[in-house]
Order: structure tokens, then sequence, then C-alpha cells
RNA sequence: GCCGCCUUAGCUCAGUUGGUUAGAGCGCCGGUUUGUGGAACCGGAGGUCCUUGGUUCGAGACCAAGAGGCGGUACCA
């Protein structure tokens, strides 16, 4: 036994579904979290952390029980017994925080809260069981404005990043609407009828990816997919499936055609007005927000599968065009979305607390731009100034200092090998210059600089290698005091 | 959860009807070049052929179970 435990090596692994991030992704990450923050700061929203760890009964109806503890969340019980569980968003803990502070916040709230989130689900290709999320509600206030606000937040925020820029649309729709329409249908207002509701949200959710072929199916008795299983369907009638389907397709290019158009397929009753009235006020404010029907449009057909919205839904898309590795076009598709969830506080309070809010992933803009970024920028790494003479490390530091003082990344090799290593070594890091400082530069009071990125596209017609190295191109040696202006040209 | 496919070197993969010592390209390390990365040439390290059990004189290959990965589908507060 003492003998396996000797020899035991645990294998060097990571845990399925959660992912290392270094470089170019973690850098495109604060760049995007940054950029998100500064749109909600410029708009009055105060930041929030709430901690990772939640109680279990805080975050949902999923409670963990003794046969299935971490069904969805990741949870753990405490000294005292109570169960408690990583966040899976930053919603349930604001209704949480918002419960709990009632008294003392100003009405609305409006706060914004970003960082990790966590599901316990089976991973797939862009799914990760944890991943960041940015988040920004505003509590306390049913007016359609709030939601306005929102969607505005959720432009500005794409716009804001560099890479996006324009290429991004705002698919937006209310629940209320479909609430009409199956009623009018004559969806009991039941349990049951709820249920088939589900039923129909879902179906709707999947137009883009099943297509409407697929999503009548749904709708009605079920569809069974290519690998044989069979789902069941909200088992409409023919004549009922068409009415959901000819809803789904009232989205045109301008907003104020599609609430034309929805009002002729809902009628004036007063629910289908009142709604409508208020998609009217959101359609005014983002006008003179100059947000155009290319950037948010009304679109019946996305509805969000979650089940807590109540009013209006939206959605952010990318529509920008980009290729994969193997050359095949690749959408990004929907980034985040929000909506309307009067219901949440509620369950703390007991009281209705109106709130809109909108969520969007960051972990796969943060790739995608990560993507775009080592497409062109190769020599992007630090200087490296090497390191030669073990006993002048002090002059090393005072070169590295001075570039670094102005603005220039820099670092003296840290390692204990020779100077082909360490020219590797600048290789690999993508230096853009190594600074060299040996004995015979010490000597005259000189010092080297050798253009990396150059000397890489002139490596291209290297024929002959011991007169390359002869020649030593791509770099230059000059007096001390001329270091900063030396690697200044490299740039 | 359900269905399908896959698993051989760090990576991408080849490996004949089951037959001796399991290969390639790239990468890595070293040398040609003791102060110069990238080209070229030479050399080297690196393998639990996913695991366990079975069939067989003999299994990387065939069979079974399990694990892991990938894809689809469902669920997603």
């Amino acid at each position: 036994m003492s003998k396996n435990k000797k020899n035991f090596r645990p294998k060097a692994r990571r845990v399925k579904g959660f992912e290392d991030r270094s470089g170019a992704v973690l850098r495109s990450e604060q760049q995007l979290l940054g950029a998100a923050a500064s749109v909600f700061d410029a708009h009055g929203f105060e930041p929030l952390a709430t901690p990772s760890f939640e109680y279990a009964d805080a975050l949902g109806k999923f409670l963990p029980d003794e046969e299935r503890p971490n069904e969805g969340v990741f949870a753990l019980e405490d000294d005292d017994r109570q169960w408690m569980a990583l966040r899976y968003d930053h919603t349930a803990p604001l209704a949480r925080f918002v419960a709990q502070n009632y008294d003392g916040l100003a009405k609305p709230f409006r706060r914004y809260a970003m960082g990790s989130v966590w599901r316990n689900e089976k991973p797939g290709p862009g799914r990760f069981r944890e991943f960041i999320q940015i988040d920004a509600d505003t509590v306390g206030s049913k007016n359609p404005a709030a939601d306005a606000e929102m969607i505005l937040l959720a432009a500005e925020v794409m716009r804001a990043i560099p890479a996006i820029s324009s290429n991004f649309t705002i698919n937006i729709n209310d629940r209320r609407l479909l609430d009409v329409l199956l009623t009018d249908i004559g969806i009991a207002q039941n349990e049951a009828g709820d249920l088939q509701k589900g039923i129909v949200v879902r179906a709707i959710d999947k137009l883009d990816r099943l297509g409407e072929r697929g999503v009548e199916l749904l709708l009605g008795e079920g569809r069974k997919d290519e690998s044989g299983d069979f789902t069941k369907g909200a088992g409409l009638s023919p004549a009922d499936i068409e009415t959901v389907l000819r809803f789904t397709r009232t989205g045109c290019d301008q907003r104020t055609d599609t609430l034309s158009a929805l009002q002729g397929l809902l009628g004036t009753s007063e629910s289908a007005s009142s709604a409508l009235n208020e998609l009217k006020l959101i359609d005014n404010l983002l006008e003179k927000s100059g947000i155009n029907s290319q950037q948010a449009r009304f679109e019946p057909s996305i509805v969000r599968g979650l089940g807590y919205y109540t009013g209006p839904v939206f959605e952010a898309d990318i529509t920008l065009q980009t290729t994969d590795d193997k050359g095949r076009p690749v959408r990004f598709g929907s980034v985040g979305g929000g909506g309307r969830y009067d219901g949440l506080v509620a369950r703390f309070k007991g009281v209705e607390v109106p709130a809109t809010g909108f969520s969007f992933g960051i972990s796969r803009l943060a790739a995608m731009l990560a993507g775009f970024a080592s497409k062109d920028e190769h020599h992007n790494g630090p200087v490296v100034v090497l390191a030669l003479e073990p006993e002048h490390m002090d002059s090393y530091f005072a070169m590295a200092s001075e570039l670094r003082a102005n603005g220039i990344r820099a670092e003296v090799y840290m390692g204990t090998s020779g100077m082909k290593a360490q020219m590797k070594y600048a290789d690999k890091r993508n230096a853009p210059a190594v600074v060299i400082v040996g004995e015979d530069e010490r000597k005259a009071g000189t010092v080297t600089v050798k253009n990396l990125a150059l000397g890489s596209k002139m490596s291209a017609e290297i024929t002959d290698n011991a007169r390359w190295r002869a020649e030593r191109p791509a770099q230059t040696t000059d007096k001390r005091d001329q270091l900063l202006s030396m690697v200044k040209a490299v740039f």
C-alpha cells in the first residue's frame, strides 16, 4: 500500500468542460470587459459584485436533493448542512441582493455585474461549464423605457467592440404577444396550458436550427431527429400551427412595418394593444437614440427559451462572417440577450418587483477576437534584453527599465542558457527585437539591437547559412545612449 | 438523459486477410555554427497502440464491457 502511495503520480489533466485561457484570449476578455464596463458606467449604472456561492434555494427551483445534489449547478453542503451552489448566472444573485437590501436602495436600482458563472451540464463545442457573463439590470421599474435602455446598452456595447462595430442585429419581441396569440387559439390558462405554452416557446426558439418544417412537427405531434430520438410535440391542430408560424413570419425590415403586421394578426384586444403600444414606445426611444431598424428590429420569431420572461425579450446577434481553420464560413450568431422578468424578486419578497435586464457571454466573443488578433499580429511580444554576462545583470535591468519607462514592453532574459537558446526564446515569445550587450559591446560602450521581425522576413531567402550568419542582417550597433531610438526604429 | 462515430508519439495521421523489432510528417532536443532565432543537412529523445476481460499458437487489428473524446438531440432555473 505504502509502496503504491509512494509511486503515485497524478495524471495532469484538466477537468472536463473547463478551459485554460492565456495570452490573446485573456487579453481580449479584458478588453471586452473594459469596453462593457465603460458603457454601463457612462449610463449611470453602478458596479456590483456578489459572491460566487449562493445558498442553493436562492438560485431557483432546481434544489439539490438527496439523489441528484448537483443537477444543473455545482453544489456542496456547508458545515451547518445548508446547501450552497456556484451561481449559474448574475440574475438570481441580483434578486437575492435586492430582496436583502430593498429598503436602502435607490429605486429603480440599476447595476451591472461581470464575472464567471458555472453550469454543471454536458459541455459542447463553445459551451463550457465555466464562462464569463456580463449583466446589466434595472430593478423596480415597469416603465418600457427601462427595456428600451437595455436594448440601447446592448447595442452600445456591441459598437464599443472594434471587431464588431456595426455588424450586429438586436432582435426584439414581446412574450405577451405570443400569450395573446396562444390564448386566442384556445390554450387553457392553467398548469397544463402553461406546459403546452412552454413546448411552443421552445419549438419557436429552434426555428433557426430546424427550419419551419421541424418546428411544425414540434408544434404538432412531435419530431424524430436523425439519431432516432423522438421529441414529443405541443399537439396543436394544423390550423393553429399555421397561425403560430404566420406570427413568426411577421418580421419586416422596418420596425413600424412589423408593428402594423402584428396589429393585423392579433387584432385590437386590450392585452394586444397594450403590448403593441409598449413596443411603439420602445421603437420611438431607440429611434431618438440613433438605433435604426438595421441594428434593432422587431422579430416575432425570437422568443428566448427561458420561462421567466414576462414582457419584451431580445437577443443580440453578431452578423459578422468569418471562416474557421478549414476555410468554412462561420456565423457567430447569438451572443446574449435579455428581457423583462417581473417575477424573480417576488420569490424572496412576496411582492412583485418589476425588473428588466440583459446579459451576454464574453467567452465566445473573446475567442473570436483572439482569432482575429492571431491572424495578423505576430511580433507583438516583449522586447527581450539578452542576459549574456550574469555579472552584468544590473545593466540589463537598467536597459529594460528604460524601455518600459518609454512605453515599450520589455523584459530581461531570466534563464541561464547560452546565447543561441536566448535567441530561440525571444523568437518563441514573438519578440519584435532583442537587445544584445555582450563582452564586445560592453567594452566598446555600445549596444546592438536586432530586429527579429525584419530578420524573419529576410530569412525567407536564406540559402547559405554560413554567409547569412556572417552578415548578421537586421541588426545595428550604436552607442549605449542610442538604445531607445534604435528600439523605437523597430516599431 | 438518448442516438451515432471515434481513441496508435507532444500534434496530425498511416499501419495489408490477425504474424517477428509499430511507422511518417510536423514539433521537440542536440550537432554542423564554443556571440546570434528563422533555411538546409545530420543525429537523438519520445509509445500502457485508452483500460479491463475474452477469442487465438500469436491481437494495434477480432469480440465484450468500461472510460474518455467528438457530433447530433433533449434539458438549461
